[in-house]
DNA sequence: TTCCTCTGTCATTCC
DNA sequence: AGGGAATGACAGAGG
């Protein structure tokens, strides 16, 4: 884990001065400086309480369901509509054909600071906007980012509120990181425990998404939130359209909220899972940058080799259950050889045996009947002897 | 604490 | 040339 000193009650004690001054714009900054300087924010170590503990969001009846961007509450009621829009691209992608945009309501962008409101993918998908009929922005609609919004409407009452809730968002999703494997190789933005825990490549660590992102922006500092905690992944899980268990592979992993810090305006499951011409067709419709583009395809790259490895995994787990039966098969058939070798090897003995008592019956009667004595190997040569040998065990064998 | 297993990722090769 | 599959190797998490 990198460093992440303890918070700072600065932090907490400021805060409340500024809600008390509504008319200062310079104070604003000084809020934003307070929030930034959260280093809860960095997605570091802080002692949590429960890992998934989301007390302190409040009535939850209020939360609109988490659908893979995120989702603002509106003072004007038309969150739940644009809920609902951003939902559908959980709908098969080549469902409909995007038509061409149509009457867009501006909608006053005044996140509510619930749980789902502070990741960069989160807002600039609800700021985003979208067909109504066909739930997809138009072509090449540009990406804002959170901050980046000019309708942003952001009141001192809201900073507090996000400042507490920033505070036990963090708490609640204290232990994300904790559930995955992800050794973070590629992770080369500001995820300080990533970058601390890889030691491989610690220049190129530096190099390729650093230079995506840069440094001490605010879409940075809320991007690189942690995910969701539990309890609105498991609502994920249950509103989700498509299979479900990929979807709780993908959500909320490093590659979600590495897209939700790029505003990457579609879900990992779709970068990885869509046939080329359909991921291309895709991006076509979105004007991303270059880091963007970059971030996706390292995306695709990972969750198909992630795929690929364990289809390898799976094929090397069957291919050793097989070659262990083979050689269960063979250790039998080896043993069997070895038995049928004893059997021949006593079978030649008692020719052998036979054999030489024959011999010595024949050398005796001839030496009675006055013959000179003959080895055996003067009748036979010794090779045609030997086969005569075989021959005859092999014929008793039969026989037997 | 150490060891082992599982999993994600990267690098590389091949198709 | 680009994308994907396959796979060895590595590293982190967790039991």
């Amino acid at each position: 884990m990198s460093p992440c000193p303890p918070r700072s009650q600065e932090s907490n004690a400021v805060l409340p001065n500024l809600m008390g001054d509504q008319n200062v714009q310079g104070d604003m900054d000084l809020a934003w400086q307070e929030i930034l300087s959260i280093t809860e924010l960095q997605g570091l170590d802080v002692q949590g309480d429960s890992m998934y503990d989301i007390s302190g969001y409040g009535n939850q009846a209020q939360h609109i369901p988490f659908s893979g961007y995120g989702v603002c509450n509106f003072p004007d009621g038309t969150g739940p509509a644009l809920t609902q829009a951003i939902q559908n691209y959980d709908h098969p992608y080549m469902d409909s054909t995007p038509a061409e945009p149509q009457h867009l309501p501006t909608l006053p962008v005044v996140p509510t600071f619930g749980p789902t409101a502070y990741t960069g993918m989160l807002i600039s998908s609800s700021i985003t906007q979208v067909d109504a009929n066909t739930h997809y922005p138009p072509k090449n609609a540009p990406m804002t980012g959170l901050f980046g919004a000019p309708t942003m409407d952001m009141t001192m009452a809201n900073i507090h509120n996000m400042h507490q809730d920033i505070h036990t968002l963090h708490q609640a999703c204290k232990g994300q990181d904790d559930l995955e494997s992800d050794s973070g190789l590629s992770l080369n933005f500001s995820d300080g425990e990533s970058m601390e825990l890889d030691h491989r490549e610690p220049q190129r660590l530096q190099s390729e998404y650093m230079e995506m992102i840069p440094p001490l922006t605010y879409q940075d500092q809320y991007g690189l939130l942690p995910a969701l905690p539990q309890p609105f992944m498991n609502h994920i899980s249950e509103t989700s359209s498509y299979d479900t268990s990929q979807t709780e592979e993908l959500v909320c992993s490093r590659d979600e909220r590495r897209a939700a810090a790029m505003n990457i305006p579609f879900p990992t499951e779709r970068i990885v899972n869509l046939p080329v011409e359909d991921f291309n067709d895709l991006l076509s419709r979105f004007t991303l940058t270059e880091p963007q583009l970059a971030l996706v395809k390292d995306i695709r790259r990972r969750g198909k080799n992630k795929v690929a490895a364990q289809n390898c995994r799976k094929r090397k787990m069957e291919t050793i259950a097989v070659l262990e039966k083979d050689i269960g098969q063979l250790r039998t058939e080896r043993e069997g050889l070895r038995r049928e070798q004893e059997e021949v090897g006593r079978i030649m003995g008692d020719l052998k045996k036979n054999l030489e008592l024959l011999e010595q019956q024949v050398i005796n009667l001839l030496r009675n009947q006055g013959e000179p004595h003959y080895p055996l190997e003067d009748f036979f040569p010794k090779q045609e002897y030997d086969s005569k040998l075989f021959a005859a065990a092999s014929s008793k064998e039969t026989r037997a």
